[in-house]
DNA sequence: AAAAACACTTGACGATAATCAAGAAAAACA
DNA sequence: TGTTTTTCTTGATTATCGTCAAGTGTTTTT
């Protein structure tokens, strides 16, 4: 079974969490993806540069990070397949993205374009539907995200991620998941010497 | 005019930012609306209800809090008229509702029931549409709302209220305004004596 | 394999904010 | 209007985290 057969297994289960699409539909929809290549520490969407594509990811993870008005790196989030990702807000309203998608390992992503995807909401209700119920996806996430950080200690959110994500936390660099929490590596590093 | 009829024309414009809804169509978003009085400090989405209804604020300011599990309470947002409004997490999902919304000025408010806007959805893929863009929008403010917590510092974020939002600022005790900013009562009154 | 670059840990110190507590100012109420 | 309650300010103390710096361990490069 080639890559691109099994990523679209993938996306066809990911969909049919959100709705009922028939084939024909499908069809069409998967007709105006493309399938990409990322290496390593590659860049998926980069600051400066206008998303115009929206990636499907079917295995792996990613990083989404910026940089402050002084320079220093901030580790936004981390997305883990599968799911749909680019910087929504670039995306959406295109223009020049703030944050940039950096693959944390090798992987093959499928991805249409803003224009395709526009073209398919105008003469596919469904489609379009898909995008409303997920655009409903992205912001609870969003939500939830905000509101961890308001009510957890970094230390908590540490042990959730552990929990949560073993095998990702094994590969991320301290460096990435400390600026995730809020916290110097310093303090991570501290952090995890406690709770051992 | 009437209140409602003010309400309704607000409604109309903001509206038609995000699309173009022709007069038939728009009228059948409004049959489905209700207009509601809210009186200073009542609870729009009451924690653990289910938020059923979605809110259009045509006028006044609102403040979201919730409680956390060691009993204090945390005020996560504010939102400003015009807009769409209500737990979305809750309402979406249709399960309770983790946050309160409550008035912070007397106001009258349209509402639509969840049934009744999902009905639109199926009947009207211009009203599904704007449930998209509407959603997009929410995730793009609720981003911008985790990238502020990321990249500045209390201090920051309450300048930046108090030069974008001067008329509310004056109207909203210190002690929510804190919580909004993830300080204490006391550091904030610190951050205004430093910053008069 | 040696050298260099990078990632992580640990300690000392200083900056910043939380906590505790008291009092002043403002708002709500009788 | 006077009283009570709530909100805000200010000071002293404590705890936490960031910064700086040194040193260890690990990976990458040549």
């Amino acid at each position: 079974m080639k890559n691109i057969d099994k990523s679209i297994v993938i996306l066809r289960n990911f969909v049919s969490r959100f709705l009922a699409l028939d084939a024909p539909d499908f069809e069409k929809l998967l007709a105006n993806f493309e399938i990409d290549e990322f290496k390593r520490k590659e860049l998926i969407v980069e600051n400066g540069k206008v998303a115009d594509r929206m990636y499907f990811l079917s295995e792996g993870f990613v990083r989404f990070y910026h940089f402050k008005p002084d320079g220093s790196e901030v580790t936004s989030d981390f997305y883990f397949a599968p799911g749909f990702i680019t910087s929504f807000t670039s995306f959406i309203l295109q223009k020049p993205s703030i944050v940039n998608i950096q693959c944390l390992e090798q992987m093959s992503v499928l991805s249409i374009s803003h224009k395709k995807l526009i073209e398919l909401y105008d003469n596919y209700p469904k489609i379009e539907r898909l995008g409303r119920l997920l655009s409903e996806q992205a912001f609870i996430a969003s939500e939830k995200h905000l509101l961890s950080f308001l009510n957890d200690s970094p230390q908590d959110r540490y042990l959730w991620l552990c929990k949560e994500y073993p095998e990702y936390i094994k590969n991320i660099p301290l460096q990435y998941l400390a600026s995730y929490l809020g916290v110097t590596p310093e303090t991570l590093s501290r952090i995890r010497s406690r709770t051992l």
